[in-house]
DNA sequence: ATATAATCGAGACGGTACGTCTGGTCTTCGC
DNA sequence: GCGAAGACCAGACGTACCGTCTCGATTATAT
């Protein structure tokens, strides 16, 4: 797990509980309203009832922690069942609308966003890893919908998709997650965005 | 503009460039990726050329300086003509959309978003006086519309009047405002939630 | 006193209490059985009841400390009446036994005794403040002594100096200064080395 | 040689080299100008190529390891053959000063000194079997000195003793042991201190 | 032969101290 | 009075080291 294991020659073994006790305090005081600068490997060993020294000894930076923190968030990705858009549609926002609606993994995911410009390798991977399938996944789901005449070919996708997950998106980033269902808000979007807000005209 | 004011018995005047230099400085370190916890009288000082006692006499701390450099942001909103819904809604959502393409407005609102927790007064102005009538404007919006018959009565226009501005503010929280044309965009937006993404049943 | 002066411009002024409060801290825990290698600034700061800044911006190491510590221990050394050998040794002696007794001042140069090597230029402006000028007078007057018919001009002078001085240095080296009257010690040694131990041949 | 052994039941053997590098390892880096607060076990296993668990093992503080090699300074004491009182205290001095060469001894004793009031348990132990029997032997040779008529009877003994001891003791304290001829030099001191160093009255 | 037992090096661990840096307050100078 | 310079205390940070504990490998004794 973490970025330099020394080679194994002997000598005592490293305490798996710490790593996690150490995730873990990230995670409460990043949702406790910490920004990822203001924290510090001292206040997080403090938090986690660890000595400073085992914690440097696992990461060097806060950047190869919060690293090790992002893995942590990373949960298996729903799939689609293909047996529908509508359907494939609901099972990935309903994805993501959990991940909003846990405190700790939404209040990272914020910080992340806001002090992008300081961890530029952290936000890069955050992108890599947990961004970038789920959009591709998104787009799969909705070009199948453009060949079995459910979803508008004339439209571009990408906003589509735009509009399906940013409520999600700013909810998380205005923390506001408060009254989120994610089965029934996540059915609401679909049913909007699908069937549009205009009256038909008569 | 400053809190306390001293009763004025002689002396040298205040020189009123600081005041601006100091929010200047602030808008220009908190785009440039500063917390705003992360964020110090003094480094402000530093970055405005002025020395800490002329910022320390004029805010006692970083709360109230930050209540006036949210006034800077608070520019006059756009108030719609009238002429009919989809308009309507441009004007407003064009108004947005240019906010979010500043920088720096959009980079110190990001920032009191990530840390409400921790200017729980300032993130309650800021609601108050720049969310809340926006909001209060788009309501109007959309219940004039639905009157007109040209929104959908069966439908809760608060989930419709996400819809409309979060793909902005989720741009504005994940910092990609690059491409971001205010005007063409918000049209997008607008055609697609009124119409809808499904496929028009043959 | 310290070693680098600011150039004064404007700005609060230096608290000359702390200079000495630092001194006297070392001093006092020189005596009380520190080592100069064991003593830290921290610890010096703590001890003199001042803040760590305020010691580390006067003194950047324990050597320049240690140097103006050193200068406050150099007290003007008495000179000889010249009224006779045996009351011009008396007059020399005395100061070096006044200072073997005062036990901060015989400490730390116990302490600097030690430790020469770590201190290379300390002991080098030791030797040449406090050791060499008093050599030098002990010189004059046992020249003045061989002149006079006083004492034997067919032995080292160095050695007999040796010899009058050694008793007093290895009771500051061992810390045996208890018993020690500076007037009938320095007597006593004066009369032994001028008359000698050996029984006259009869 | 170490404080506690183990009751042996089988095992491996303790490598007897690794006491010996111990113990050169401490002794050299006092006489390098380490001092013995100062000396950490941790440093003088590096120093000896050993590691941190060999060397605790065998002695579980500073202390008892210091007495072990306090031990293998204290080399036999040599015995004064009786011919005469000038040839005794030759062979106690010359004893003496051959102890005072010795760059690792007398740096271990300079420090013990220095570092007396540290180690109180130490002191005394040197006090007891290095220092005490030697002062003994010089008392002896002295007395029997005043019974044969080469000696003074309306001298204090000790101070004559004092007179003797303390210029090699004195350059032990201040490391200028380079010159030091332990023949010549007890020689030299004896004949001053017997013969005195006031010219005699015509 | 095969337990048993102690040594040894490597290294994790909590604790402590160090020197640096920064933050906010206070004090002095010059305009 | 104002602005600038800087002293001052308090506190946090990252590093380094210390003494202890834990582990695998090795080496010797005892069964």
């Amino acid at each position: 797990m973490n970025a330099e294991l020394p080679v194994r020659r002997g000598g005592r073994r490293r305490d798996p509980a710490t790593d996690s006790a150490v995730i873990d305090a990230v995670l409460d005081m990043v949702a406790a309203g910490a920004t990822l600068t203001g924290l510090s490997l001292v206040a997080i060993a403090k938090q986690a009832g660890v000595s400073r020294n085992s914690v440097y000894r696992r990461w060097k930076t806060k950047d190869e922690l919060y690293l090790d923190v992002l893995e942590t968030i990373n949960r298996p990705r729903p799939a689609p069942t293909g047996a529908g858009t509508r359907e494939d549609l609901a099972v990935l926002l309903r994805g993501l609308a959990e991940r909003v609606v846990d405190q700790r993994a939404s209040s990272m995911l914020r910080a992340l966003n806001a002090e992008a410009a300081t961890f530029p390798r952290l936000h890069g991977r955050y992108f890599e890893e947990i961004v970038a399938p789920r959009r591709e996944a998104m787009n799969d789901v909705l070009r199948r919908g453009v060949e079995r005449g459910e979803i508008r070919p004339d439209v571009d996708p990408d906003l589509i998709a735009e509009l399906l997950v940013s409520p999600l998106l700013a909810r998380m980033a205005s923390g506001s997650t408060d009254r989120l269902d994610p089965e029934r808000t996540s059915r609401q979007i679909i049913d909007l965005v699908l069937e549009g807000a205009g009256a038909a005209p008569a």
